[in-house]
DNA sequence: TGCCATAACTGGTCTGACCACTTGACCACC
DNA sequence: GGTGGTCAAGTGGTCAGACCAGTTATGGCA
């Protein structure tokens, strides 16, 4: 029996999650009014503070539109929404949202290879010894979740060297949303993260200064994968060309 | 003289702006405890609540580590911090931070291309009137900060007719980064958006479902500003490669 | 030396009060 | 008819004080 971490649960977060779960889901569209803090509260059974922690935390995420002195307006997240949206809609009730694990997928692809690439050429070289442990490590994990979290530390490590804050924060946007959704996609990705002579091959041509080998084999790693979920997504979906 | 909007300020919004400054700054280095509470509460003259509403703010920045009975420490916010950051990377003082620049810079010609290319694929032919109208204001539009901000318009456009709530959002962080240094940018993107006739040929490609042309064109046009603010970046940055 | 109790400190939540701002209604004046 | 002024009701913004929940360090005792 396998002991899990306790996960911590605040008041505000709780009414976040809730009221998120609410306007993705379509109750209240771009434009509608929200009842008031005070009508949130009584209705939520908890304080105003509590209700308020959570409305701030929706105005810095682009959710909704907070004015002094009136009502409180949902918007449009597609509009105003950034990436660090992406864990709730991937998620949204527990199910994986396929559309938005298309989207996921289809990013890290147009990324992944520009990353290795830029790795190759400024970094790579002093990055051997961590790139090489990591692609140790992620040959001597069996689990499928384990090695799909070494998978994403090798990852981590390659847009380390790649000295991009933009990149680096999205990787860890894209990781984020990513992450609890890995023992649902464990099966389907160790057609990827079981491939490590790619990792190694990679791996040698970012140490080997190589960019634009590192481009290429970036992407025909990511590549595989993608193309088989995007696949498996497309018969689960069915009305996508 | 023209007029222009008053900026509101809350409590709570200066403190995250005063601590983030800090954070960024490497006042606070990783690991390290941040005051109480109560103790930032009396040294910013505000009240707890608006601390702690700055706090909670920072902690799902992935700024700093908030454990109820402890100290919050400061995280790594290269590893924790999400794409939102970033306009708060950009100008952390007022002046452009030229390794964020550069960075945002590589970003959007890796991304760019491939979104015009799913737009290409995806819902081009049915954008045709509202990419037809943007490249049509943006070559009215004689102002250089007005221009730049008919380009984003169209960019919106793309990326609304590409179908991915990744690239979407990563769109909106992106352009909430890039949006605040407008001015500042103008006449070093001018290169850019002033090609008229290559935001025409890319809308002809996207229109027409060309998703190889949509993507050559795409790069082209971004490579071209990105290639002179590159080179403008590593003069003033002067050790780059 | 290890364990337990306690105190001090931290963050989490609430209540009630008051302030600042917005909106709509109504009135007076030009 | 349009503009400006006032007022009331409602909204969000902030605060003080109290109390709860959790963490950490210290001291005493077996």
């Amino acid at each position: 029996m396998a002991l899990e971490r306790i996960q911590r649960r605040s008041l505000p977060g709780e009414v976040y999650d809730q009221l998120l779960r609410e306007l993705v889901d379509g109750g209240y569209p771009a434009g509608q009014p929200l009842p008031s803090e005070r009508r949130l509260a009584e209705a939520l059974g908890v304080s105003r503070p509590a209700v308020r922690e959570a409305l701030q935390r929706m105005s810095h995420a682009g959710l909704v539109d907070v004015r002094q002195g009136g009502a409180t307006t949902v918007t449009d997240f597609r509009r105003s929404g950034g990436l660090d949206l992406l864990p709730h809609l991937l998620l949204p009730g527990g199910g994986i949202d396929l559309a938005v694990a298309r989207s996921i997928l289809e990013a890290r692809l147009a990324i992944g290879p520009k990353v290795a690439e830029l790795a190759a050429t400024r970094g790579g070289p002093t990055a051997a010894d961590v790139l090489d442990r990591a692609v140790a490590e992620l040959a001597a994990d069996t689990d499928p979740v384990g090695r799909q979290r070494r998978a994403l530390v090798f990852w981590e490590h390659v847009v380390e060297a790649a000295d991009s804050i933009a990149f680096r924060l999205m990787f860890n946007s894209l990781r984020a949303a990513y992450e609890p959704a890995l023992p649902a996609l464990a099966t389907v990705m160790a057609a990827e993260v079981d491939r490590i002579g790619d990792y190694r091959a990679l791996t040698a041509a970012v140490v080997a200064a190589r960019p634009d080998d590192a481009h290429r084999l970036a992407h025909d790693l990511l590549g595989n994968a993608t193309r088989e979920l995007l696949h498996a997504i497309d018969t689960l979906d069915g009305d996508r060309p």
